[in-house]
DNA sequence: TTGTAAGCGTTATCAT
DNA sequence: ATGATAACGCTTACAA
């Protein structure tokens, strides 16, 4: 049993206990290989004894170098990041880093106050979803030393290695598969339009609309203050606002949170769901699934979104040749009850 | 703009540049009123053309001291222990400390990982929702000096700080608003038996069963594997498949998640909620309220439990009288249409 | 108000 | 195979 001390034991204490100096305690923390056998079980137990925990201020200092790597969340309470967090947390743990965690809730002042944090612990580099991907403050990051890659955003520069999903694409994606079963009143639910994603996810949705030939009217754009559950139970009532002959007959919403308010909406008023509106969400998070009718949903690879990003970074962090790459995934339809035909 | 160098700047770079000494430019770190307006100045403008961004392990290893507190979370993907963890982090920010997390994923090896590093990393303090609470190694890690709260769990002894729900009043909470409804055949959904929660719970349930005074029989135990969506709706196929003399007409699910799959299993399969079959979960994640039928559930004050982790773990780091407290929060039901009579 | 210097716990180089 | 010693970048007396 260790006796908790007032002052915590140092490699000096450690070598003091097993009679060899201190350079020898050293030895056998960052190369066993040098030492004999025996002194090496006599330090290892003289450790055990007093408790020793290697103080990691003191080695990252000397030896110029941390074995962590962060990564600062937009929304912690969205299990999309936390997915794309696991396969950060995956591709650090292989390359034998460790992965910590903060989230910045959407507040800048969070954001940069954990940036800065971040930036004095010299942690090896940085992944972030931020509040604005155009912000100056990430080339600041960047300037100062730490490697810094944009994970679910991007910029319009090339000045950074990201990792994001083609947005555009998935619109396409949600519209032409209600157009396949047959839809041709359709709604567009989601917004606010600062957000890039839900603007890039709109434009998909028009351009696979206008490649139809569809009257443009026939496109109803709802858009909503926020992308949670309460924002698609108002879009669900507007929509049942509308005069019958310009009702839509399904909705593609933004993401999955709306389209489960949406939905909720639907059911409770009375509107069956696919037959008298059928629903698209977008993110397939795990929810959406195990909906009262099963969302079809646009998916993105959220996990290998997550090991890409850290494999960008780790490679920032050691290889000098590197180069920035914008990775961009494809976005998959899962179709599921809410638009059987 | 700042001028990315082939190292990092450092306090004595600025104080060369600023045409200081070294301690005058570390006391505008530290007590900048100790230096008069203009050096001060000086200094300032010297380190943001330097980029110098002050080492914190440098900082850390000097002063002794850290400014951060550390959340290994059993399970980031479940919505429960975000919202936790949001109530650290206002309770630390309050105190001017910063949160970083973890994830263990319910893996005993990442947990001691994890732990192992923050130990390492000295900080303040570590708050843990621990695969087994009664792991020895949570004790090693304060013996060796890291104060240390339990969160969301409890344990036999009182050797820590812990902050946890009144599990037995739950289930309690749950049968008895099933028996005011006027159910006589009830359900108890969840499992392993070995998660102590679940254990409570269905305590819980079982007495306020047994203080109605009904056959205990009429109070069916499904034991579930797990506590998913898939778990939840493999109970609803288990529940149907008895003679329906026996068939509950309630069901009082461990979780959320395992409610919700439950209640999709019945909808999908015809059964109408609540009229044939009521559903009470627990935890009230916002996905409850959003189901296809919002879910009555068990509520517990998530964002309170973790304020109340991080003030504990505070006062434990700095108060030297500080004695060991286990707070016990009291859940709350919260009824919505499942269990509409 | 500012400068000087010691030391925090570790790693790594050089002797032995 | 092991021991002595000089950094790493910073904070904090203490001296000027």
């Amino acid at each position: 049993m260790s006796t908790p001390s007032i002052r915590a034991a140092s490699v000096k204490d450690v070598a003091t206990a097993a009679g060899v100096s201190l350079g020898t305690v050293s030895n056998v923390l960052n190369r066993p290989d040098r030492v004999s056998a025996a002194t090496r079980e006599r330090v290892e137990r003289a450790m055990v004894d007093l408790g020793f925990v290697r103080n990691e201020s003191a080695r990252q200092l000397r030896a110029g170098t941390s074995r962590t790597l962060a990564y600062v969340m937009l929304d912690a309470g969205n299990p999309f990041f936390t997915d794309v967090a696991q396969g950060i947390e995956a591709a650090a743990e292989a390359a034998g880093l460790s992965l910590v965690l903060c989230n910045s809730g959407q507040l800048a002042a969070r954001e940069s106050r954990h940036l800065d944090l971040f930036q004095q612990q010299r942690v090896q580099g940085l992944l972030v979803t931020p509040i604005d991907p155009e912000s100056p403050t990430l080339g600041a990051v960047r300037d100062r030393g730490t490697p810094l890659v944009i994970v679910d955003r991007t910029r319009d520069d090339t000045t950074f290695c990201s990792v994001a999903v083609d947005d555009v694409l998935g619109g396409r994606l949600a519209i032409e598969h209600l157009l396949d079963r047959g839809h041709t009143r359709v709604a567009f639910v989601g917004g606010p339009l600062g957000i890039g994603q839900v603007r890039d996810r709109l434009q998909g949705a028009r351009l696979a609309w206008a490649d139809a030939g569809l009257p443009v009217d026939d496109l109803t754009v709802v858009i909503t203050d926020s992308l949670d559950v309460d924002a698609g139970r108002g879009a669900g009532q507007r929509l049942a606002g509308l005069p019958s002959a310009r009702r839509p007959t399904a909705a593609f919403c933004a993401n999955d949170m709306t389209a489960l308010g949406l939905l909720q909406q639907a059911i409770s008023s009375g509107t069956r769901v696919p037959e008298q509106l059928a629903i698209v969400g977008y993110d397939d998070i795990q929810f959406a699934a195990a909906a009262a009718v099963p969302l079809t949903s646009v998916r993105q690879p959220r996990v290998e979104l997550g090991r890409a990003a850290a494999a960008l970074l780790i490679d920032e962090a050691g290889n000098d040749g590197h180069e920035h790459q914008q990775v961009v995934f494809t976005p998959e339809l899962v179709a599921r009850e809410s638009t059987r035909t």
